[in-house]
DNA sequence: AGGGCCATGTAAGTCGTTACATGATTGT
DNA sequence: ACAATCATGTAACGACTTACATGGCCCT
């Protein structure tokens, strides 16, 4: 239900067509939120169906023509009446990393050690490519009033990146005792 | 896809009836899966079928009879090649909080640390339960090697509450710096 | 020559949620 | 009296994923 407002969200910012309304979710709200291309392709024409944005075919030469998604006054008010008005949905996620973790009971030591070793080098990755990110958007600077949103949930996306590897040494050096206790094992 | 290894995870400490697994799915799977129960009775009724578990009616006087599933060493060994084998996938979530802060932008500072504030007294209430929890099942002792799995994502679970207690912190003194430069706002 | 980017979608299938259905026992 | 716990499921619907389909441009 609630992609309809992560996409009226994100066209409250700038029009856009549904293929970078795709980068734009990969690039800002992939920490939270997540959708397919086709799926948004959907949820678009359902929603220009019941007036909340409308589209405009632009047609291009070099590249395939394309279809330009503009919010409307009526896709605004929803927007603005569902982030103030409507009780919050529990978060809901699936990580498969920490449904293995939740088993590591079942493997060596060894092999528990080098899958998180493996999970923090891929956070450590994505942590400084968010980083990178950052300094480029606001170059050091405070973020402007129209950007404090997503200046918000990117300095979440770096702490949760940062509290995973952390939890990550925590865990591993908690499995390094275990293994010096039983050195045979 | 692999709601079917998270059940056969929590079989291969106990067996348990589809109820009994509903609600250890919501003790300990909680921060990083979620599954209905009519959704659990379907995939046990699957996993049946695959012969990666078995079932047997036990009935009772005082209570509804039930079906106690047992897990399979077929079933122990797809979960065991799904945990060392298989590339995992990557985690998603949907978390509606964080799609409403990416929009602060639309909202009034005010507005915005009401929102902030709830949000953190919700997480600090879910984190002291979890700490009771936490407290209740290791009594202060480090866990034994069978509990090593839930022991590490429990205190992955509080580190994520803690994590998200502090960037809340942040976002609220960085709202109410805005607030008293423009304080008819 | 091959891969990536631009750009849009349909179709089929799986997964997840909500509503419905039943009914005894135990605690407030 | 009313709500919660125990206990199992079906049916319908909605959300999400994967496979398929097309095709030119640009860079290496």
């Amino acid at each position: 239900m609630s992609l309809k407002y992560a996409l009226l969200g994100l066209l409250s910012k700038e029009p856009s067509t549904g293929y970078h309304l795709t980068q734009r979710f990969r690039e800002t709200l992939i920490h939270f939120w997540n959708a397919h291309h086709t799926q948004i392709y959907r949820e678009l024409a359902k929603m220009e169906a019941e007036e909340l944005v409308h589209s405009e075919l632009v047609l291009q030469d070099d590249h395939p023509d394309k279809k330009v998604y503009t919010i409307e006054e009526k896709g605004l008010k929803a927007l603005l009446y569902w982030l103030t008005e409507e009780p919050p949905d529990i978060p809901k996620m699936k990580d498969e990393m920490l449904l293995r973790v939740s088993l590591f009971n079942l493997i060596p030591p060894k092999r528990a050690i080098e899958m998180l070793e493996a999970s923090k080098l891929h956070h450590g990755i994505v942590l400084s490519r968010m980083e990178e990110w950052v300094q480029f958007r606001y170059e050091g600077n405070s973020p402007d009033p129209s950007q404090i949103g997503e200046y918000l949930t990117s300095e979440y996306g770096m702490r949760y990146m940062k509290n995973w590897i952390s939890w990550c040494d925590w865990a591993i050096e908690l499995f390094q005792k275990m293994v010096q206790g039983e050195p045979n094992e």
